[in-house]
DNA sequence: TTCTTATACAGGAAAAACCCCTTTTTATTT
DNA sequence: AAATAAAAAGGGGTTTTTCCTGTATAAGAA
């Protein structure tokens, strides 16, 4: 019988080996080695082939490179091996960027073992994996509105980082060393761009997306 | 040998599984059941008194019923039982509530396979187990500054819901049938209360504090 | 050089948020 | 039923936010 090998990318090394005890119950699974970050996978790729396995179990949010780079850099440099995002969120957007860069299957964490298995092995064979909501949400996203790409630059960044704290706007001006009317200009652009009415949505926002974490 | 008896409450069953899968790996120690939440579990315990274990490893943010109220119904109803947190966020507020209710240990998720075999062994063998970064947080608490209670009433508790929106303090007062004034009225109150000087500081009140789950 | 383009900044006005203090209404207690 | 406490609402003010439109300036492209 064929073994697949497995490998598992979580910065929480309980859930991660939890994980790998898990997959190693698996009879067409073996583990070959779990990380705690994307650059901790992307070294190992780099160092030998043999550290190369046929499937990648990816968490989303992580520390040093998150799941989102590290997949692009995976389906990028190594086509042939496949991703499975697994994930607490079912932010839409959040899993879209997954499937954008490469990923075939997104798990949310709450599933049953025999859903992972099952997964696994569909992946495995098939060379993909959906659950419902997943597929539910491509048919969201590809029947009209388009999943546009929204850039934010540097400035605007540390200016939506500053507004997420008790600070007046004026305030925010003299940490950035800037005039309040350049701030007033930053908020309208950001409100424009992320599609909000104020300065909750733009915290909202910058929350949803780890631009802030409270 | 002795062995203790397990059960785990977390509402993500893939990682509750797969940490019974782990704990069943210690010699000492067996998992009777796993529970997605607070509730589950005391339906188990009074089903019958083969359900109830000598550890419970709980998660904090669960829906139904939370960490912390789940741990106080177990320190009040059945003292013999032992709680351990299980939780990926080590906020301040968060930890000390639940050692308030009579956790005796507290583990972030991100630990080592060998390091959550020593903390349950030293749980059952001695009854407690800290983490350094909860004994810091001990020490920082006794050390001064009380952490006193911050009591909601329900009405505030919905206002600072819709106050982590983009709804208008107008709006808000007309989603809860009331004249914008006590709003006013509501948000003031807030401010002393919880110590925040505008309705970002609001936000992130109740985005820390599990009010609001972005 | 001239034409864009991006960035920093301004004036002004209206809306919303914030603050303090008082009154009415409703519920609770004695 | 009267006293008291709590919740709801209002008056009127200042500050901040929001939303326009428009200008100066520097950097890069034609």
């Amino acid at each position: 019988m064929i073994t697949y090998s497995v490998v598992i990318v979580d910065d929480h090394t309980l859930l991660s080996q939890a994980i790998a005890a898990m997959v190693n119950t698996f009879s067409k699974f073996k583990v070959l080695y779990t990380c705690k970050n994307g650059q901790e996978l992307i070294d190992k790729f780099s160092a030998s082939a043999k550290y190369i396995p046929d499937l990648v179990l990816m968490d989303i949010n992580m520390p040093i490179m998150n799941g989102i780079e590290t997949t692009e850099w995976i389906t990028e440099n190594h086509e042939n091996v496949h991703v499975m995002a697994l994930s607490v969120e079912d932010e839409d957007t959040t899993i879209l960027k997954m499937l954008k860069v490469g990923a075939i299957g997104y798990l949310l964490k709450d599933t049953e073992k025999s859903v992972l298995e099952k997964a696994l092995i569909e992946i495995a064979e098939n060379g993909f994996y959906h659950t419902k909501s997943v597929t539910n949400l491509l048919m969201k996203s590809l029947s009209g509105n388009e999943v546009e790409e929204i850039h934010l630059k540097d400035r605007e960044i540390t200016f939506m980082k500053h507004a997420c704290s008790e600070l007046t706007y004026k305030e925010v001006a003299d940490k950035m060393c800037l005039s309040p009317k350049t701030i007033d200009g930053y908020r309208d652009v950001l409100f424009t761009k992320l599609n909000v009415k104020n300065r909750v949505g733009l915290v909202m926002y910058a929350i949803k997306n780890k631009i802030y974490t409270p």
